[in-house]
DNA sequence: AATGAATGAGGATTCATTCAT
DNA sequence: GATGAATGAATCCTCATTCAT
């Protein structure tokens, strides 16, 4: 059993999240997994290698979306489960999401990941529609359109952060997609 | 005269967008400014500096929206508006624009021009807003609501565009935006 | 039965071959062998070990003169006889041939094959000139004269054929080993 | 001036020629040329580089055949002037022929540089021929070939020496040589 | 201001070899 | 005998930066 590898999977992820894949030296992913430094291309042949086995192994699916189903739901409620989503995805800031977002240019599996991840959030803010809109129930085009405009400022608010420290404040952008799943007049 | 300055800032400014920042040597920069490697450095003492230099000296103020004032417009013209200044900045891509987006980390000064490139593109939406939105007017804060949401929408397309050479489709952001903006059942 | 250690022997001389000694890890001779990588390590403590196993034990002799014996052989058959010599180790180029010519420095064996195939080329040409030369037959030292410096010229064509990929003419040279074993004026 | 890179190019002759191209470490280069190691790849971006320049720069003109013009030769004369030239060249070795001889098919430039050695030495003992053969003059073709032959065995000969340590004797080579270019039986 | 030689600290990667199982 | 994880020294090469002129 090779404890090893994992534990370079695991300071890949973590240095990686944390300072770039191109500013991390395979000396300190050695260093940070307590392995010699020819093992990380025992297991990973070129560095890259190990950036791609992250997007491969350590993806995880996004936890369900925070609502109690089966309660009843008014319209205040699906802004606050929109931010309350974002919240969540900006606090945990699950590192392999942050390497997707720094560097997902360096791999095609990289960028493959990226766009998984993409789908999975959509798919969390479809649910949180489905379950706090309420009636009646947006068409599908509608519906679907508020969930990628929504998931798209997510994402900016996930790189904003990264890049500036600083969150973003998607309570406009909750209230307009809301706004946008109104009934209106004919 | 130092045509050299202007030279090296014209390099820097093509290879850091096309590169980013730490993958582009000085050497290179000096090679394509035409300019021996020491120069570079009389200039700019550090590599960092003359990224900053960029981000001070080359951002450039949007183009004013391409709407025509004056003109009647239809809901219809919202979204197509604010399509066609998704799509025009998306193509034009401005050299600084993708270094903000790449390195905005790098240095203060170019996450404050991250900020003001932000600012800029939000006025814009807002004078797209204006001028194309049939009456009765919005209120300012769903407004402006509706502006940062588009404005985030095109950040994430712009960078997915750099992260994966793919444009993003944000014709159902703006759909969303328009009907945001559409007035509603009391 | 441990077909483990030919297949090792059999990769070893094929990439020794091909890329040199120097220039053929350890690691893709396994690969080749399709054994793991530890095994050649328990069969050849150290990479030359293989090596210098493959020149005492991969030796063939060289194939009997391509002459027919008992036939009356004129002048011309001499230079044709020669070539077709020269010809025969240029297209074969054996291995462990190129093995010698290439790292015969790397150990005492080598270069010890190599004098041993010197002499059995030697011996070759020894053979055809004895069975092609029509009578009178030279003296000893003239006949040695004769095979050592073809023998010379066609060790220099194998090593030209190895650094350049070019066969090397030794037309010339057969002529005139041809015109060195004519009887001469007193 | 850079006396600097003379002494990078008269450290890697010195090395290549005594250790080989793939044996020596640049680092090794740059302590003997007592520069610091960065240094050499200011000027040879590659090892491979430096190999390449010195087979351009270092060439050097065969030193002119020792034998003294308008003098009356006789036959014995011919073979020890193939001799001598033969020893001087095993005596000097100069260090590129070394690395011709042993690096040849690391770069085109080299393999060149090779054939161009060839062709020196084809030429001095052409001339060797043609001042101390007695009349009648050979043909051409017959001169020719014994040139070359010649050639090609100082070549076996200066490669055996590199590879063995030990000289080899050309004597019957020259002897066999100059009998080839004795006047026949019609 | 201008120049390019000089410097040396990394950094990715290779690879023979060892060794516990 | 067989296995492949483990080891770490060695090597090529990159590059920001300094500095003498």
């Amino acid at each position: 059993m090779s404890g090893s590898r994992e534990r370079i999977l695991d300071a890949g992820e973590q240095l990686f999240a944390e300072l770039g894949f191109d500013a991390t030296p395979t000396a300190r992913i050695a260093e940070l997994a307590q392995v010699p430094k020819g093992l990380v291309f025992h297991y990973f042949p070129r560095k890259l290698d190990l950036l791609a086995a992250l997007a491969v192994e350590r993806h995880s699916d996004l936890p369900a979306p925070p609502v109690r189903p089966g309660r009843r739901a008014r319209r205040v409620e699906l802004t606050s489960a929109l931010l309350s989503l974002a919240e969540h995805l900006q606090d945990t800031q699950a590192p392999l999401h942050r390497i997707l977002l720094h560097d997902g240019h360096q791999h095609p599996v990289l960028a493959a990941g990226l766009d998984r991840l993409h789908e999975q959030v959509t798919a969390v803010v479809r649910a949180i529609i489905d379950h706090t809109l309420p009636p009646p129930p947006p068409d599908d085009d509608t519906r679907e359109a508020a969930a990628i405009t929504f998931t798209a400022a997510v994402f900016h608010a996930l790189r904003h952060r990264q890049l500036t420290g600083i969150g973003y404040d998607l309570r406009p952008v909750a209230a307009t997609v809301a706004a946008g799943l109104a009934p209106r007049h004919g």
